[in-house]
RNA sequence: GGCGACGUGGCCGAGUGGUUAGGCAGAGGUCUGCAAAACCUUGUACCCCAGUUCGAACCUGGGCGUCGCCUCCA
């Protein structure tokens, strides 16, 4: 009954005890809007999406706040490239972003704070900061002195001298440390700024997940997730931020991290360049099923990216949803309630969907073997936020002829004709089976 | 170099100190006019070397290999 989450703070599964129950706040990094989500986004957010359904399975109350990194120099370069505003290019891509997340099933969250709807409340943590003495100021840019913040490194366990010892050479001689990094930076010509104490500029990246999660939660919050490629710098920094300006710690109590999505052995990745968007995939699969494929594998794993893999994915998913649609009668009570039970405990293990599947499978064959029982493998699938299509039952008329035709011939023992007759049918993707209880029929 | 993850049967992929993961593919069988689907049976897996242990693929140490972060990145 109680959860376990894989904590990156602590490095070991935690009972999970958010701080006011049943209330749980959730902050989820989100996509920098420049361009359209690949695979590696679905994954982060399909992740975090079972994370939240299963939460709310066991009744916890999860507010779920997402941002949008909606001004930056990668933003900045491809509007002026394209021509356009970056309030335009930012709210294409947000549309994108919500397109792409809906069709896989991602609940959407509770709040999607925008850093450039946020200026008050970043401005208002870096002003904290500089009385605080955790931030200086030079010529119009604020940097975060970690210095000044011993517990820097909790989150990536990383020495700040070796850190030091390994830093690349630094072209910003305007800080103090070469690991001081950017709270607010001045405006250079063209580019859109905002009005603050140091004169007109912007925020830095890690800022304004600081003060949008506390804005939206407080100092403290209980569950703070991203990829694993935040944890440091971006997370580490956050943490310094945050826990420097409310003077509360932890900021975050859990942190969850997933795994990236690799394409021959190397993460995807728009800088390596070698990212498939979801628009492109979901031309050739369903939505559904990338969802099924990502949730195949334990979230803090790596997940390698493969069509094989997505086509056999497509056959085990193609047995659940018939054995679903085929026995449409309940399953016997215990058998229900033992699967069931099986299937959360996996899921209050970290999230173990892999598990969850192997069970919901196991399911699925007692399923067949007493013809009873569908309901219970929708329901399971439901609770992953997957769907059993059925086969639509709009066919065309015609073929639906032809299917007739073959159950007469089948009916009156000819068989020459009703093979003839499979072929035809085959021939216009549809394939016809002969069951106990008469023609079938699924699209191939 | 620092930190982190990983190395499981043909492929993918969970997990556990001693008992079946699961999926896909393969083989045999039941059913069927033949197929298909489904079901049953089947594979005796855990990178290498030491150590701890009555017992290790699972714990410890070492080695080899792969990947990620250390710069923007889900």
């Amino acid at each position: 009954m109680s959860v376990y989450v894989y904590n990156t703070l602590t490095q070991q599964k935690e009972l999970f005890e958010p701080w006011a129950p049943p209330q749980v706040h959730m902050y989820v990094c989100g996509v920098t809007v420049y361009d359209h989500c690949h695979l590696g986004h679905a994954r982060a957010y399909a992740a975090f999406d079972l994370v939240r359904r299963h939460l709310e399975y066991r009744g916890y109350r999860v507010t779920h706040v997402q941002n949008f990194t909606d001004v930056d120099d990668k933003i900045i370069a491809r509007a002026q490239e394209l021509g356009v505003a970056h309030e335009e290019l930012t709210r294409t891509y947000e549309d994108a972003y919500f397109a792409a997340m809906d069709a896989l099933g991602v609940n959407r969250a509770q709040d999607y704070p925008r850093a450039t709807q946020s200026m008050p409340q970043i401005i208002a943590m870096i002003v904290r900061l500089l009385d605080q003495g955790y931030a200086y100021e030079v010529n119009g840019s604020v940097y975060f002195s970690i210095a000044h913040y011993a517990p820097y490194g909790q989150l990536s366990k990383r020495d700040r001298k070796q850190m030091e010892a390994g830093a690349r050479v630094e072209v910003d001689t305007h800080k103090k440390d070469p690991l001081d990094f950017v709270l607010w930076k001045p405006q250079k010509a063209g580019e859109p700024a905002w009005d603050s104490p140091w004169g007109l500029g912007r925020p830095g990246w890690h800022i304004e997940c600081s003060a949008m999660a506390t804005a939206a939660f407080g100092p403290r919050i209980d569950i703070h997730a991203g990829g694993q490629d935040l944890i440091f710098p971006h997370h580490e920094n956050e943490i310094a931020q945050s826990e420097a300006a409310t003077g509360q710690k932890p900021f975050a109590k859990y942190w969850l991290h997933n795994g990236f999505v690799t394409l021959d052995k190397q993460k995807m990745s728009k800088s390596l360049g070698n990212v498939f968007t979801l628009r492109e995939l979901y031309q050739r699969y369903d939505p559904n099923l990338l969802r099924f494929f990502l949730l195949r594998v334990h979230y803090r794993h790596p997940i390698h990216f493969s069509t094989t893999q997505i086509e056999e994915d497509a056959a085990a998913l193609k047995r659940l949803s018939q054995a679903a649609h085929e026995f449409t009668q309940p399953a016997p009570e215990a058998m229900h309630a033992e699967f069931q039970a099986q299937f959360d405990a996996a899921l209050d293990d970290d999230f173990n969907s892999t598990e969850a599947m192997a069970v919901l499978f196991n399911a699925c064959r007692e399923v067949n073997k007493l013809k009873k029982g569908g309901p219970l493998l929708s329901k399971l699938a439901k609770q992953l936020g997957l769907d059993l299509p059925k086969e639509e039952s709009t066919l065309d008329p015609r073929i639906l002829e032809l299917l007739k035709q073959r159950a007469q011939a089948r009916a009156e023992k000819n068989f020459m004709e009703s093979d003839r007759l499979r072929d035809l049918l085959k021939q216009r993707g549809v394939l016809a089976k002969d069951t106990p209880q008469g023609q079938k029929w699924e699209r191939v």
